[in-house]
DNA sequence: ATTGGTGCAAATCCTTTGCAATAGC
DNA sequence: GCTATTGCAAAGGATTTGCACCAAT
């Protein structure tokens, strides 16, 4: 998938991939780099960044912002609703590729006391997608 | 209201939340500074940030990540939802109180094309909720 | 052999903290 | 006057960058 790529086949990038899917969900880059280190001890922090932002960008992990100053990384790709603690800032995967509203019936059905929920939709703008339509530039 | 708190009536506490509310939308920390100066060349960073995180724990304001590495501050307390745009970074508000599902078609109905929407539940979770409710701890 | 990847260190950015001076009550 | 609040400067943490070396192809 690399080599398809035209990019290069690294421990580093094997090592960093295995350990996010070993610790399973929602892992800061601190926590990553430290299974990482008991694999490969050299392997630093610009590598471990560069790695998961190739890694976001194959699609193969996912980065997720929950507001709590860290970026957390999530090898599952299958989108998916988070619950986040304001209390103990654990977040809470919500399976299932499901409606918003029933990601919040499920969170409510395990205990959760939802305060506040946050639709965030990712995707393009108009002015973005006028611009990229625009002929005599380079759809993208 | 502050009074009410025991807190004081300072100009910056005003002034902030005043260039907040004029800037109307999700403004960085930098542009309220900078809007700020205008009046108060004199506000420090720290004393925005404070202030900020006061007026959040007021419910004055709120908080928002939209994993752009920078906070995003907005004086519209009703809750709603929001559209960001992967290419120019660009957070557009889905205004309303309204049912995730609608604010994802409110978003299309503007143009916006949705890649990938994601809910946020924000609450207290099941292990925090105990930890409140167990008899002898003051609970929150 | 080539050149993309890596590691080191330092830089950058946003945000917070320590402390003396100031201003609200 | 008492004390919260401010401003300054510097610290802090997460992430990125520049560059010389190394390793995958």
């Amino acid at each position: 998938m690399l080599h398809a790529r035209g990019l290069r086949v690294t421990s580093q990038r094997l090592v960093i991939l295995d350990a996010l899917r070993k610790l399973g969900r929602h892992s800061t880059a601190e926590e990553i780099g430290r299974a990482v280190h008991e694999e490969l001890p050299a392997c630093s922090a610009p590598t471990l960044y560069a790695t998961l932002d190739l890694l976001v960008e194959m699609g193969l992990v996912r980065r997720l912002d929950a507001g709590l100053g860290v970026a957390l990384y999530d090898a599952g790709t299958r989108p998916h609703h988070h619950a986040v603690c304001r209390v103990c800032g654990a977040v809470q995967d919500i399976e299932g590729e499901i409606a918003p509203e029933d990601a919040l019936r499920s969170a409510v059905g395990r205990g959760f006391e939802p305060e506040r929920a946050e639709l965030m939709v990712y995707g393009v703008c108009v002015a973005c997608r006028d611009a990229s339509d625009a002929p005599g530039l380079a759809g993208d």
